[in-house]
DNA sequence: ATTGCTTCCGAAAGCGCTTTCGGTATAATG
DNA sequence: CATTATACCGAAAGCGCTTTCGGAAGCAAT
């Protein structure tokens, strides 16, 4: 297949490539004419700009990347797939590329973050699941390589980022949960030094708070995000001498981790025990029960956060791209009033 | 942040950019010492080479496409995070990078294929669920690009491909379902312009062959490829006058459909209907009841394509990459012997 | 001292595109 | 008719790297 260069098509036109390059891309010296005679041509022999030398010309990479989360407990996240689905078509539109970078350790991460930087690779980077002093962030803005966080760290106030609301989604599912009579409230919560996990942490305590409740540590337990996490951590906190009538988990995987956990224990999620989950993941609707969740706005965020990287790029201010959407509840079948079995 | 160049390193080093360039790379005629004196500088100043500049000189673009499946009924596969993963690592200890492209249309894809190979900026491809007759491999093909599809067509003498053998699976699985004394079985299929899915339905068809079980087109639903489309599919089976004791479902997605429908019918799953998947999900362990399966060997595969795919990029024959791996029958819950409640 | 090998590095030509600058027709202006 | 402006295109210099080629030392052998 011989490639069709810039030269060929300006030697097949009798012009010069730099008057071809022109034509191609819209310069205002160039006669409607010649313009139309050229897109013809190049129409006709499949002709396609060599994207490397193009970047190398103008310096622009047309390329974002997304920074894949390492994978906790061998479980890839569910969220991953939508969000690549709405950066990439974003992107698209425009035609530019979305590479995935993915690293074993944190320290490669590090790493293959300076790498896209300092090689002109790409002209963006997304990240998710920050943590809460995430030295992703500040590599990102000593490397002056604009980005935007999906989710936000805990000083947020100078870079972009989209996130969702979840200490208050945390403070009213207690609320609801109150609403149906329980007291003893169990959080399963996942690693504090995402960020996220402390915020949803925090709303759930500051719920209680409000709720007269008291701040027990006995009734929390932290664990990894799968899963067997939620399973391991629900199975404590449903050992308790006095164990908790409701179960709050930081995520869903964790929550239908602990819906196993209580069914494992002759329970029945929904009426011995009342579990919510955290995220809005369409599996939600098939366990068993169905779990009652607090939905994130996913189908729209990839595609939001793609635009807006795009426009930080295109030297928009970061800041004004700081995002707060709020979660949604979804009342399924895995939370109930309070039983007398409950109380057992 | 001066970007840290070849040239800027060769004044520094007081040499010129070639051999800077061919010490970075390793080249023979380049001393020890000045090797070292080189690769210290650069680690000094932290220099990593310009890709779209190497690239442009040696005219590879590092690069693979992971062309994404366009995902039907909304639905985005579970198994695309997965498979992206394992390619990434494979890609990542070489360096090079994954790019994920998708397309709305299926003339948009072959758009972006087309482009994808005339702008030199992938070396290779990795395809997922082909279809039967499928016109982005004869593309390939013609455009002459390294690719590997994950899966395969109906003719796949002449490419690589990495697959999972489903018709013998539903072989299997017939088997097993006529050996807890089912004698009718629903088939709840895929759309057949999907290759997997002809040879699943192929599958099931044989297995009933075997079995010398009747064909009967009654029996035999197709719907999308997710759980809306199976419950619908099941709905439509379990409503016969003499409707099926057992329901195969192409994919797990679907079976987890099709439980919803038999619970909505007040039956049971995996007493009065046996319901069985295909794919092997994670999230099937967390169903009502269960999902029976047939799982696919997931976790290795996004691996070892990118490995076939590096293999062929670097002048291995492709059609020495067509791997044919079975999959694991995973009994869960969703299955069981025919039951008085059955034969109704 | 001459020849012949190595060893090592400099010089220079690209890779395929973009973009600035300058120059030549042609049209507009007085 | 001379002059200035306008429209349009050619020429050429990069972008930052790789790679071939040739030549200058250095050493051993004759």
């Amino acid at each position: 297949m011989a490639r069709v260069s810039l030269k060929f098509l300006a030697s097949e036109l009798g012009l010069t490539e730099g008057t071809v390059s022109r034509a191609l891309n819209n310069y205002a010296d160039i006669s409607a004419e010649t313009r139309d005679r050229v897109n013809q041509c190049a129409k006709k022999y499949g002709y396609r700009a060599n994207f490397n030398a193009r970047r190398l010309a103008t310096g622009s990479a047309e390329t974002v990347a997304y920074i894949m989360p390492a994978h906790t407990g061998g479980v890839s996240e569910p969220f991953v797939a939508k969000l690549l689905e709405g950066i990439g078509q974003s992107l698209s539109e425009r035609g530019w590329d979305l590479l995935v970078v993915q690293a074993q350790s944190s320290e490669a991460e590090e790493e293959a973050i300076r790498k896209l930087a300092s090689s002109g690779r790409v002209s963006g980077v997304v990240l998710s699941r920050p943590h809460k002093q995430d030295r992703r962030i500040e590599l990102l803005e000593q490397l002056d390589l604009p980005f935007i966080v999906h989710g936000r760290s805990m000083s947020h106030e100078h870079y972009a980022w989209f996130d969702v609301d979840s200490f208050s989604a945390f403070i009213e599912v207690v609320d609801h949960l109150v609403s149906l009579g329980h007291q003893r409230i169990g959080f399963i919560g996942a690693p504090t030094y995402y960020n996220f996990a402390q915020m949803r942490l925090d709303g759930f305590k500051e719920g209680m708070r409000l709720n007269h409740l008291p701040d027990d540590n006995e009734l929390i337990e932290i664990s990894e995000l799968s899963d067997s996490g939620g399973e391991r951590a629900a199975n404590v906190l449903l050992s308790k001498a006095n164990p908790p009538t409701a179960l709050l988990c930081a995520t869903d995987m964790q929550a239908i981790g602990a819906l196993a956990a209580t069914r494992a224990k002759n329970l029945t999620p929904g009426i011995d025990v009342s579990i919510i989950g955290y995220d809005g993941l369409d599996m939600g609707k098939h366990t068993n029960p169905p779990l009652t969740t607090m939905a994130q706005p996913q189908a729209f965020s990839g595609r939001h956060i793609g635009d807006m990287l795009l426009a930080i790029i295109d030297g928009a201010e970061p800041t004004q791209f700081q995002e707060l959407r709020s979660a949604t509840f979804v009342r399924r079948m895995s939370d109930g009033p309070v039983t007398a079995t409950t109380r057992n």
